[in-house]
DNA sequence: AGAGAGTATGACAACGTTGTCCGACCGTCG
DNA sequence: CGACGGTCGGACAACGTTGTCATACTCTCT
C-alpha cells in the first residue's frame, strides 16, 4: 500500500480509502490510485486487515473424519457453499479418527482465529475448547455430540433408524438376524446397535450374542464375516449392516454365493439402487444435516447467545425389497 | 500476550520466547509463563505472527470444480494429507465451473496470502494470476492446463485413454460406436473425443457424426441419449461414455432394456465392479495425480525456480468384459 | 581484580492495515 | 470580511506478534 501511495502520489490512508470504497475521495484521485493498484498488481493483505480491525478472518474451520469419504465431502461442500454466500472460506482438515490429531487441528484452527468451528468429533474430551468458546469462537458438533462441553449438536436418529431396519426384517418373518458393525467405540455405532436391540426386544426375539459381529472395518472383513456366519449351524436368514462400507461387502458376498438372505444396510450411498441385488437401506439427508449445522454456526457467529441446542434429524427406510427375485430376469 | 506477561510478571518478549520454545529462558520463569498461558487460555494469534514475520500463512489454496464429487474430494484429501506433514492447512473452494467465481475465489485466496495455489481451472484466462506468481504465490494446475500463464500442470493422458477404449471395442468387432460426452467446452472432454477420433481413424472406421452425442450432462440425459440412439435405424452396437456420470446413466439404461450392447466408460468409480453388468473402464490414479501436483507445488514453495513443467500421467484400461454374459447366473 | 564470554531479560520497532483525529481548502452566508 | 459547515487528505496510533539490539548479570580465565 505504501508503494501504491508513492506511485499515485497520495498518502497511505487515501489508498486505503479507495481500496475499501470509502466515500470522500475525489474522482480524479481515486482514478490515480486505481491505476497504481493495477500497475503494481496490489492485493490488499487480508490478514493485516483482519488483525487491525480485530475483525473476523472470514474463515470457518471444519474437522471431519476423512475428506475423501462421500458423506464428509458432501458436508464440506454444503458448508462451503453456505459460507460462500457470506464471503467466507472453508478451512477443512481430517482427524482420521485420531483424538490427538483432532485436538492439534482444532488448536491450530483457533490460533488462526477462525470465525467458528464445525466438528465431527473423534476425541472423547473437548473440554479444551471451552476457553475458545468463551473467547468467541463458537463450535457446532455434527453427526456426533461433543463431550465435556456445552455446545450445539446436529445429529441423526441412528437409534430409530436401526430399529426400523430390524422391524422391516422382522415383518418379513426373519427371526435370526446377523448384525454387522464396526466398533462400539464410535458413538454412531453404539446408537445403531442399541436401536437394533430395541427392535429385537420389541419383537421378543431372544437376543443371541453370537449374531452380533463387531470389528468389521471394511468391505473385505464384512464379506468374510458374512461368509463365516453363513457357515455356522443355524445361520442367520437376514443381515443388518450398520454402515455403507459393511453393506457393500455384505452385498458382494451374498451375491457371489447366490444367497437369498435378506439385507438391510445403514447409510444410503450413491449407486445403491444399481447394486446387483435389491438393497433396502436406512437413509438420511446428509445435505440437510450439514445445512442445519452450518445455519446454527452462523447464527452463533452472528451473536446468538441462547442455550446450546441439540437437533436430531430423522432417518428413513428406503425400501427396495430385501431378497433377490427368485427368477432372475 | 500482554495479559499473559502481566499475569506472569514478565515482559512481553519473554512470553513470546516461551510460547515459541526459544532458548535462553530460565526454567522457573518459563513455568510461570506457562501457568499464566494455561490460566488465561492463551492461544498465539497465527495471523499476527505470520504478518510480523512476513512469513508464510501455512495455508494452501485449492480450487476445484465441486467438493462433493469423489474425484475432487480425493484430490482434496491427498493434498490435505501431504500439507499436514508440513503443518499446513488447506483452504478449499469450489468454482462450480464458473470462471467469474473462480477468479473471485483465486483473488480472495491470494489476498489471504496462501503459500501456494492448486487449481483445477474452469476459466479461460488466468493471466490475472501472473502478477501473483511474480509476487511469490506459486500456482500448479491440475487435471487441465491453465491459459495465458506459464505454470506447472499435472494432467492425465485423456487422449490416449479414449483411444485405447475405442481400440478395445474395435478389437471386439464393433464398427458402429456411440460416443457420449458432456460439452466440448471442457478441456478433458475435447481431449477424450480427440482420442476416440484417433482410434476411429486408425481403424478406418468412417467417422459418422450421427454417432457422437454431446450435451450429456448427467445420468438422466445419458440414459435418454442411449435410448434415443438405440431407437435409430442402424443403431450402435457399442458405446463409449466419456465420464463416469454418463457411464452410470448408460449402464442403467442398457441394463433396464436388457441390451447387450458393449460399453466402455471413462473414469473408474467406487462400485464400478459391482454394476449389474460387466463394465470396462478407462481408469487412472487420482491420488497420484494429486500427489504429483502437490509435490510440485511444495517444491515451488520451497524455492524451486526452474522452468514450469507439464506432467502427463497414464491412464489404464480396466478390462472387466464388455457385454452381459449370455446366460445370467 | 578485571577482561571476556556467555546467558537471561527487556525495550523498541516493524509487519500491512484501518480508525481517529486534525487541518486545509472550498464555498456560502450574515 | 470573518465565521461556518462540508469535503478532502494526511499524520499517527494501534491490532498481536517477533527480530534486533541493549542491558544486566554470572561465570571463567588470566
Amino acid at each position: 500500500m505504501v508503494d501504491v501511495a508513492r506511485l499515485a502520489g497520495v498518502s497511505l490512508k487515501t489508498v486505503s480509502r479507495v481500496v475499501n470504497g470509502e466515500p470522500h475521495v475525489q474522482r480524479a484521485m481515486a482514478d490515480r490510485v486505481l491505476a497504481a493498484v493495477a500497475e503494481l498488481g496490489f492485493q490488499r493483505n487480508h490478514m493485516a486487515s483482519a488483525l487491525r480491525a480485530g475483525r473476523a478472518s472470514a474463515t470457518i474451520g471444519l474437522i471431519i473424519e476423512e475428506l475423501a469419504n462421500p458423506f464428509y465431502s458432501t458436508i464440506a461442500h454444503v458448508t462451503a457453499e453456505m459460507a460462500r454466500e457470506r464471503d467466507t472460506l472453508l478451512l477443512s482438515a481430517s482427524s482420521e479418527e485420531d483424538p490427538v490429531r483432532e485436538e492439534r487441528l482444532l488448536r491450530d484452527l483457533c490460533s488462526r482465529r477462525v470465525d467458528g468451528l464445525l466438528v465431527v468429533p473423534a476425541g472423547c474430551d473437548h473440554s479444551f475448547l471451552n476457553s475458545q468458546v468463551e473467547m468467541g469462537i463458537p463450535v457446532v458438533f455434527l453427526d456426533r455430540p461433543g463431550t465435556n462441553i456445552e455446545a450445539d449438536a446436529v445429529l441423526l436418529d441412528n437409534r430409530g433408524g436401526a430399529r426400523n431396519g430390524v422391524r422391516r426384517l422382522v415383518a418379513e418373518g426373519h427371526r435370526r438376524i446377523g448384525v454387522l458393525l464396526d466398533s462400539v467405540d464410535v458413538h454412531t455405532m453404539r446408537e445403531r446397535l442399541a436401536g437394533a436391540q430395541d427392535a429385537f426386544a420389541d419383537a421378543g426375539i431372544g437376543y443371541d450374542g453370537a449374531l452380533v459381529r463387531g470389528g468389521v472395518r471394511d468391505p473385505g472383513t464384512a464379506a468374510a464375516a458374512v461368509a463365516d456366519m453363513l457357515a455356522q449351524p443355524n445361520p442367520p436368514t437376514a443381515f443388518l449392516a450398520l454402515n455403507n462400507r459393511i453393506t457393500v461387502g455384505a452385498v458382494q458376498e451374498l451375491w457371489r454365493r447366490g444367497s437369498d438372505a435378506a439385507l438391510v444396510g445403514f447409510d444410503d450411498f450413491e449407486l445403491s439402487h444399481l447394486m446387483p441385488r435389491p438393497l433396502t437401506v436406512i437413509g438420511y439427508d446428509t445435505r440437510e444435516l450439514a445445512r442445519r449445522a452450518t445455519q446454527l454456526l452462523f447464527a452463533r457467529i452472528d451473536g446468538d447467545r441462547s442455550r446450546p441446542r441439540t437437533v436430531v434429524l430423522p432417518t428413513e427406510l428406503l425400501d427396495r425389497g430385501l431378497t433377490p427375485a427368485r427368477t432372475p430376469r
